[in-house]
DNA sequence: CTTACTCATCAACGTTTCTTGATTGACGCG
DNA sequence: CGCGTCAATCAAGAAACGTTGATGAGTAAG
């Protein structure tokens, strides 16, 4: 039985997906920018001094994990935060709590059996 | 001014950290079996089927991030979560959402200046 | 003292992730 | 139509990351 088939917690996956696209300096900027509102890649090319391809990248990486939403006007492309996926964030941190009632000094007295 | 000097967070780096050291399945799996309380690299190499020098190498980056600690005795290093650093984890995805009335159709009316 | 065991660290390797510059498509405007 | 702008995508290279097997330090036990 390996790491995958059994500690996965039914939604393990999802975790490191979000995790991973909050573990990087420009995304994380990016989402600092739109915590005030939606923006569209040119505001936030500038505001943060990337090359267009870059933001381009990491936009994906972000809507990716449903982290945020883009909308086309024009030629333009909005992009805004998902509050919902933060919170799903939020309800990680608190399930990865150690559980009630965890603390153990030595399991069984031994350690490896 | 760039990215760097001027969106930075206080923490930004610090959120990097953590949310890096969450964003790996293996990772994420040791936190979940140290919901039950402390274990040593030993019983966490059995449960997770993983090579020794694997498993360090992945405590260490946890340990790093300040999101388990260890203790040693005799032989064994026993890990254990430490919870301050979930809550920081739970705070960040609180300060990240979207700012109150930060409903916004269009910023100024145009987009780029 | 010697052996066995737990664990950290290291170097080497393959993989993934990020960056850059170029290309392409879509749109609006003269 | 022909041109300029916004933004997604691609290919190539650089950097960071994770895995593996080997080595070494520390401890317990024969």
């Amino acid at each position: 039985m390996t790491a995958a088939t059994r500690t996965v917690a039914p939604d393990l996956h999802r975790a490191v997906t979000l995790f991973h696209a909050l573990s990087d300096e420009t995304r994380l900027s990016i989402l600092d920018m739109l915590r005030d509102g939606e923006r569209c890649v040119c505001e936030l090319q500038e505001e943060l001094d990337a090359a267009q391809s870059r933001l381009s990248f990491h936009l994906r990486v972000l809507r990716e994990a449903g982290l945020v939403t883009d909308r086309r006007e024009g030629r333009w492309s909005y992009y805004s935060i998902v509050p919902e996926a933060l919170a799903e964030v939020h309800d990680l941190a608190v399930e990865m709590q150690p559980k009630k009632g965890a603390l153990r000094v030595l399991r069984g007295g031994v350690c490896c059996s």
